[in-house]
DNA sequence: CGCCAGGGCACCG
DNA sequence: CGGTGCCATGGC
């Protein structure tokens, strides 16, 4: 019989390329409560972690070293050399540079397909705070009471399972809206079985693309940022609003040129580093508001 | 109060 | 196919 490791804090110095807010507020998370500066209470991968940062040292309150290394280290994609992944976009493009010169810290989480798939759903047309409302919302009601740091309650995403049985009133209920039936529909089609996370995981990118766009409600931006996001896919390239704008400036003289154009060349021109590009971009083109009319 | 949000779909020519 | 209006809801 296993003995159940006491919980305690662990440490972890010396960490480079890395910093806490700029990873989890650059928008490609949503089920998270900032608690303090650099400090921050996270609901990922059916667990809850409550975790702060003081300059290069991370501490993860209350867990286990086992809990860490199976869990928060691979979420956090520590293991990942961020250093070399800047220089070579540096090195490739110098106009990557103020993006990456101010978000130096953006690392990519390694999110969980499903909570990813359901998130990004939900996300379009919509702004974060709304859609981080919803997510804690569809957690409280469906999924699992994982425990509380002071008043904050958090619960998990539900699974598949959970989600099975939920009517498209429900979901409204919970501000869905219009999203509702895609979120149905993205449910049974995983539930069906006509989309697997591994054959996804394995398939080439514009096969991967495709499958995930049979949902409906899941389109080239969605299936991208899941792709990126719940997949680890990280040649894929998601054009937004916010990306549209910055690459335009960056790439396009300012002129008006289409999603589909630009993740073209985005594709072309950061291939298997897409994705860091991309997030580096958009963190730093929607921080600085460029692009938009006054 | 009007505008737009990490879009996608149906419908149009 | 490429372009346009509509879709719920909330923040500004």
């Amino acid at each position: 019989m296993k003995v159940k490791e006491a919980k305690s804090d662990v440490i972890v110095k010396d960490i480079k390329d890395f910093d806490l807010g700029q990873t989890i507020e650059c928008g490609q998370c949503f089920h998270f409560i900032k608690l303090g500066e650099n400090e921050y209470g996270i609901s990922a991968k059916g667990k809850m972690l409550h975790i702060k940062q003081e300059k290069e040292k991370l501490i993860f309150f209350d867990t286990t070293p086992d809990e860490f290394e199976q869990v928060w280290r691979e979420y956090f994609d520590l293991d990942r050399d961020y250093a070399a992944i800047k220089a070579h976009l540096l090195k490739e493009d110098s106009k990557l540079k103020e993006a990456i010169e101010m978000m130096w810290g953006v690392r990519l989480l390694k999110q969980d397909f499903f909570e990813t798939l359901i998130s990004f759903i939900i996300s379009q047309n919509k702004q974060i705070p709304h859609i981080k409302q919803i997510v804690a919302e569809i957690s409280k009601r469906y999924g699992d009471y994982l425990g509380c740091i002071g008043q904050e309650e958090f619960y998990s995403f539900p699974t598949v399972e959970q989600m099975l049985n939920i009517s498209e009133e429900e979901l409204r209920a919970c501000k869905t809206g219009f999203r509702a039936p895609y979120i149905k529909n993205a449910v049974d089609t995983v539930v069906g079985g006509r989309l697997e996370e591994s054959s996804l995981r394995n398939a080439e990118l514009d096969m991967c693309r495709e499958s995930l766009m049979q949902i409906k409600g899941v389109g080239t931006k969605v299936a991208n940022c899941v792709m990126l996001f719940g997949l680890q896919r990280y040649e894929a390239f998601p054009v937004d609003v916010w990306i549209k704008r910055i690459m335009e400036y960056l790439y396009f003289d300012g002129k008006d040129t289409s999603k589909e154009k630009i993740e073209q060349f985005g594709v072309e021109r950061f291939g298997a580093y897409g994705g860091f590009a991309q997030q580096y971009l958009f963190y730093y083109g929607k921080t600085i508001s460029l692009g938009v009319k006054k």
